[in-house]
DNA sequence: GACACTAACGGCACTGGGTGCAACTAACAA
DNA sequence: TTGTTAGTTGCACCCAGTGCCGTTAGTGTC
C-alpha cells in the first residue's frame, strides 16, 4: 500500500470544475478568463494548468475514464446481438444521466455545442470516442480498425449522436435516449 | 460600373495563401507564425489579418464561394432523382479536382485533417456545409431545415465524407470520388 | 498643380491562452 | 534535524488576435 508523500493538493479537478462552471454560466465561457477561475478558486493561474491542459478541457470532466467505461461496455455486448443494436445500447448507456442531472447536463452540453471555441475543441475529444467505436466494429466484423468500414461507421455513429444532442438541446421537452436511439438506429444497413 | 478608389491592395488572398502554404509545408503549421508569413510576403502582420480572419483560415481558400456553388448545384438536382443519389452526385462534384491538382490537394487536406489545431477549426467550417445539405434535404422532403431528419442526415453525410477523405489520405492509390460514393451511398435508407 | 476623397497599409499597445523554468512549501520518514 | 517527494506558484516569454489611429497611394475635381 502506497503512503502519501509530498505536499498535498490544494484543490481537486472536481472542485475547480464546479467553480469554473459557475463562472461560465454567469459571464459566459469566452468572457471568463483563466485568471478569473484561478482567482475564484484561490489558486495561482499556473496551477490551473496543472489540473487542466486547457480552459476548454474544464467542460469535459474525466472524459478518459468515461471512455474507458464505454470501451468495456462495448466489449460486453453479447456476441449474437446485431452490430447496430449493440452500439445503440452502449451509446445510450454512455449518455445516461443520473436522475435530476438533466438540467445541469443541458447547460453543459449547450455550452459545448454552441460555443464556437468549445465546439471546435470537442472535435479532438471525439477522435478518441470514434476510435473506441471503430475498434469495437472492427472486432465484431473481423476487420482492421483502420479499415474503411469500421472508420466510416464510427464517424456516422458519432455524427448521429451529435445530431441527437443538438435536437435534444433545441427541444426542451425531448428525450435524449429516444433521440439517440432513432439517430443511431437509422444507420442500420438493409 | 464602379471605379477603383483608394490605395491599391499590395497583395492578394491567393498570393498570400501560396506563400503561407509553402511555409507550412516546410516547417509545419504550428511552427510557422503569422509573423513568418507576413515577413515572407513583405507585409505587416496587421495586414495579414485583413486578408484572413485567422491563421487557420489560410487553408480554406475561398470556401464561402465553393459553398455557394454547392448550394446551387444541389438546387439543380433533378426532382425525380432519389435524395441520396442527388447528394452523392453533388458531393462528388463539390470535391472534384482539376487534373493534376491531386498531389497538392492531398498535402492540404492531410494538413487540415491531421493537425489538431486545424482539425478543430474545421468543425466551424463544416457547420456551414451541413447547413447547406440540411436545407436541401428539408426542401426535398418538405420539412423544416432545423427538423431532426434533415439535421441528422446532414451530419451523417458530412461524417461520411470526412471518413472518405481520411481513407483517401491513408491509401495513396485510392480514388476519392469512389470513396465518397461508397461512403455517402451507405446512408441510403432501406 | 493643389486639394479633397477613399481604401488599404501597418505600427503600437493590449488581451488572453499556454509553456518552461526555477524556487518554494507542506507533508512524511529516518 | 535533515532528506525526500510532490504539489504550488511567480516570472518571463511566445504567439494569436484586436482596437485604434496615423500614413500612404491611388482617383476625381477644380
Amino acid at each position: 500500500m502506497t503512503v502519501k508523500q509530498g505536499r498535498p493538493a490544494v484543490t481537486s479537478r472536481e472542485e475547480l470544475e464546479l467553480i469554473a462552471l459557475q463562472l461560465f454560466a454567469d459571464r459566459g465561457f469566452d468572457a471568463t478568463t483563466v485568471d478569473d477561475i484561478a482567482d475564484a478558486a484561490g489558486i495561482g493561474r499556473r496551477t490551473f494548468f496543472r489540473y487542466f491542459a486547457s480552459k476548454n478541457d474544464v467542460l469535459w470532466g474525466d472524459f478518459d475514464t468515461a471512455l474507458e467505461h464505454f470501451r468495456k461496455r462495448l466489449a460486453d455486448v453479447p456476441a449474437d446481438l446485431p452490430l447496430i443494436d449493440g452500439l445503440v445500447d452502449a451509446v445510450k448507456e454512455f449518455n445516461a444521466l443520473p436522475p435530476g442531472a438533466e438540467p445541469q447536463h443541458r447547460v453543459r452540453m449547450a455550452m459545448v455545442l454552441h460555443t464556437p471555441t468549445l465546439q471546435a475543441h470537442s472535435t479532438l475529444r471525439y477522435g478518441g470516442w470514434r476510435a473506441v467505436v471503430a475498434e469495437h466494429v472492427a472486432d465484431r466484423t473481423d476487420q482492421d480498425s483502420q479499415a474503411f468500414g469500421p472508420q466510416l461507421l464510427a464517424h456516422q455513429v458519432l455524427a448521429s449522436c451529435v445530431a441527437a444532442y443538438e435536437q435534444w438541446l433545441a427541444r426542451p421537452s425531448s428525450n435524449l435516449p429516444e433521440l439517440l436511439d432513432t439517430a443511431v438506429r437509422s444507420l442500420a444497413r438493409p
